[in-house]
DNA sequence: GATAACAATGTAAGCGCTTACATTTCAATT
DNA sequence: AATTGAAATGTAAGCGCTTACATTGTTATC
């Protein structure tokens, strides 16, 4: 049995609460908590108990309107449906929770407008620091941010005529690698299989790659045959039966990212297409999604964790106020797989 | 040129700002911005200029401090690695964003302790709600979350002896379906593959609904072989492994979600194992990995984007104070596929 | 033993917002 | 024109925390 006064029954402990039962101010309660060596160990001890005893801790809001700060970090990504973003935004989290912080995902489902209003949710609730895929997007957003003077990273991509510092990946010269490949292998008769490419900086780049890689060889790169579509494994199978059903058949298809690769190859099946022997079909991202199927899939390996992991350092050291403007340009790697191979010898 | 004086270059508009741009008091921008029909159309119209011209948006750290609510619902799961969670989690999401709150998400990588802490930072940052994964965890985290009084809701599980709210599916008799299926068919050499059962009491019921299905049949349920390992495409291929190099081989494996069982898959074709030939495997979940396996993965489905919905709107509602005590149970179902087949002939 | 220097603690003023309550304005009614 | 009630707005007290500054206690120095 205690000999101090009963707890309270329903009522959140707040500091003025600890500091009474431990018998000092608040100032010194605070002091305990957030620089302990300032104040003397025998208070300190009875302070702590204090705040076992009620349960305190501390409250966010009232801390963050102090001190100006949140310690939050936001984080806008396309969609969590795509494991390449749930799995580059699991790495970032991690490196961001080594450093203390907190992170806010939103998901924008590729709308601008969404992911304009998400900006401004994020920064209201103030988010020290921004980490945002792709460049484009509409210059007021990037004023309204600028205004506010929060720091902003864009991942994913990486593109050297942006200011703005970025961790990310050559959009343009991973896929015009791939398409060397293709060309490489032999095939003339290409289709492609996009996302959106207006609102969608890396999708335009990894269609801009292919049509340089066609170009390269002499091919027409203007009349290349692009389809546009939502990422997902169903829009995929469409576009792919889409371009399948016009005259000349390509040899090869490229999708701008595995899971419409993989929409591709589930409708070459469908269709009574073999590949690589009738079809070859590539992707984009290198999730897992492109090792499980037969055959495996050939596609652009991207270092998702990396680049998360790299990205939340940068922007750690970019809201402590270091001007990290350079950015970092990671690898690519082709992964050759079984979905690649030459054009069937006889048309 | 604007009558106004100019703009304040660099700190940030407070609702001050505003008041004395538009010429009121703070109290009716305030009353603009939150409840709009309380202030006449032709002031409204002034502050509204004036928030524009400013660009202004409100402090949710002081916002929150004043109305002791933050709007923001926190969520743990497991991990965003699967896709289960992370589509699970982008569903509910989409849903709480109807509803105007935000979403707060950890993950825990399956380790209680991380699990706790991170229940005590969330609520510290003011969340109004909490969804957790599953039932099982220390008694102190719910004592800590009662004391807080901060509405909880559980999901991916459902079990009636649990007094807690819950929005979820029976995994005892879900895996105790597919044990059915797979006895129905004749094998009667069963192997488990599944997550640690110590602190997951999702993977420890779906084992039992597994030996519950034995049982019924009159077979030994309690020298199951059932291997433990971490999630992961390979460790589920080593846990094959070494299930499938001790005498007599099982006919069937029985994996306790479909990550496990597409490592299980690649395993056995590395080891020469032709499925469902020479050994059949099924698997748990019914991600989008299942189906572009070949053959197919037989599995079962968990409707995880209807979970996540549900969850939301269930959630929310606790927030808003209704007693909402009585949980849901949603239904799987079996999805048979080319890896489930009766035993080989010949033995 | 007086003094200086430092360590430990307390006091109180904000941080930007909401809202109860007080005050003013205005139209409707007599 | 006086009265009244509702509508519109203003005033100011918090919300729970941090921190600059003031105060007190303690030790070392001469």
């Amino acid at each position: 049995m205690s000999t101090k006064s009963p707890l309270p029954a329903e009522i959140v402990p707040t500091l003025a609460d600890v500091a009474q039962r431990a018998g000092v101010s608040t100032a010194t309660v605070s002091r305990c908590l957030n620089s302990p060596n300032q104040v003397h160990q025998k208070t300190r001890k009875r302070v702590m108990a204090a705040v076992d005893e009620l349960g305190y801790s501390p409250n966010f809001s009232a801390r963050s309107l102090a001190v100006k700060r949140t310690n939050t970090i936001g984080a806008i990504i396309p969609t969590m449906d795509n494991a390449i973003f749930a799995r580059g935004i699991q790495a970032f989290q991690e490196e961001l929770g080594r450093s203390g912080a907190t992170l806010l995902v939103a998901s924008s489902s590729y709308k601008p407008d969404l992911e304009a209003e998400q900006v401004r949710t994020l920064i209201a609730r103030g988010a020290d620091g921004l980490l945002l895929i792709g460049h484009q997007r509409d210059p007021k957003v990037y004023d309204f941010i600028d205004r506010r003077n929060v720091p902003v990273l864009v991942s994913w991509a990486f593109n050297t005529d942006q200011t703005r510092p970025s961790i990310g990946f050559d959009n343009h010269a991973a896929m015009k690698a791939m398409a060397d490949k293709v060309l490489e292998m032999g095939h003339r008769d290409i289709a492609v299989i996009s996302a959106w490419q207006a609102d969608n900086d890396r999708a335009r780049e990894r269609v801009l790659g292919i049509r340089a890689a066609l170009r390269d060889v002499g091919l027409d790169a203007d009349n290349l045959n692009v389809v546009e579509t939502d990422y997902s494994i169903e829009k995929g199978g469409e576009g792919f039966a889409e371009i399948m059903s016009a005259y000349p058949r390509p040899t090869a298809v490229i999708c701008g990212n595995d899971v419409l690769a993989v929409g591709a190859m589930q409708m070459a099946q469908t269709m009574g297409l073999r590949v690589p022997d009738d079809v070859s079909i590539t992707g984009f991202d290198d999730i897992e999604l492109a090792k499980v199927t037969t055959p495996a899939l050939t596609t652009v390996h991207v270092p998702h964790r990396e680049m998360g992991r790299r990205a939340a350092q940068h922007l750690w050291r970019m809201m402590g106020g270091a001007l990290e403007d350079e950015s970092q340009c990671l690898e690519t790697e082709l992964r050759l797989r079984g979905t690649l191979a030459g054009p069937a010898a006889a048309e």
